[in-house]
DNA sequence: TAGAGTGGCTAACAGTGTTAGCCACTCTAG
DNA sequence: CTAGAGTGGCTAACACTGTTAGCCACTCTA
């Protein structure tokens, strides 16, 4: 399915489509039901894929970082710049958690539960923080001047006294 | 645009369709044609409304709130939550300013802006805070069993005390 | 009274995901 | 060695989507 990947990458999710992919597969559509069920499918594994490229992130991330919290937030930030389409796939809809590949997820939410002293609610608070920050700045949403990353560190700094 | 309004209330945004609109003003779709320039400036008119209702709803929550930050944030959450259809429209893509009523985004803003003392860096960071936890929790991101609350007020104490 | 503008219409196009049904190939069981 | 099943391609088609072209009737105004 990297095919997949690299239609979603290079020309965004506009361009992921059943004829697309088979194209670059040198197939046509229908064929592509004999190995997926269906598109469903297809961003599933995808976005199966896209979770374990942000567990590694993560993991390299807080390897030997002196601070976990503002590193995981740094790799969150980069991965959702880096990869847009993708960041936005795997996090602008309901998840399909039984089409995902088992354990994917809770491989990625890992560091930063870590990190919280498996706190809970600061986790999802801070998860929270940063997937807005990054999907606004994704969207567009905040102003061209703004210092984004001071709003960063603002918001860093209450989750890390607890 | 009332009908547009109700057909994504009621059925969510894949009901939101030309054609289905149409049937619901009794006419055929391309003579929608004539009074829209195409779907992007119906969504624009929608998002304008909703706009429009995200400031009713601030500027009533801190009409005399002893906490403007908590009054704010509890506003948006059941905006979100009230009306999922519109608020994932108005914040899942980039906006379309140059198609938006003028002046409304900047008065939905306004509230925020002022319960953080001008402080452009919070505000921004609250936004996102506030927006992730939205957007999570309206795509079922958290576990069933999360305590949001707590979450959410794990996240407001860091917005708090600047 | 002629002309312009308004707002409806049908027909059509290119694109979407998806299904039905057909056909050739390969692998395995007897 | 051959029969049968399974695999993986194919075309044709369906019901949708947004959108355009072109036609036609009505109303308002000069």
């Amino acid at each position: 399915m990297t095919a997949a990947r690299a239609l979603l990458d290079e020309e965004g999710p506009g361009a992921l489509t059943m004829r697309r992919l088979a194209d670059r597969l040198g197939i046509r559509a229908p064929s592509l039901y004999k190995h997926l069920s269906g598109k469903e499918a297809l961003e599933a594994a995808v976005i199966s894929d896209g979770f374990a490229e942000l567990a590694e992130a993560f993991e390299g991330a807080v390897a030997g970082a002196a601070d976990p919290l503002g590193a995981l937030a740094a790799a969150y930030r980069r991965f959702g710049l880096e990869k847009p389409h993708l960041y936005r796939l795997m996090t602008e809809r309901p998840l399909r958690r039984d089409l995902l590949a088992s354990g994917v997820e809770e491989r990625a939410a890992a560091p930063l539960l870590a990190a919280t002293g498996r706190d809970e609610a600061l986790a999802r608070a801070a998860w929270a923080f940063a997937h807005g920050m990054t999907v606004l700045e994704l969207n567009g949403r905040f102003p061209e001047s703004a210092d984004l990353d001071a709003a960063w560190r603002q918001g860093l700094r209450g989750f890390r006294r607890p």
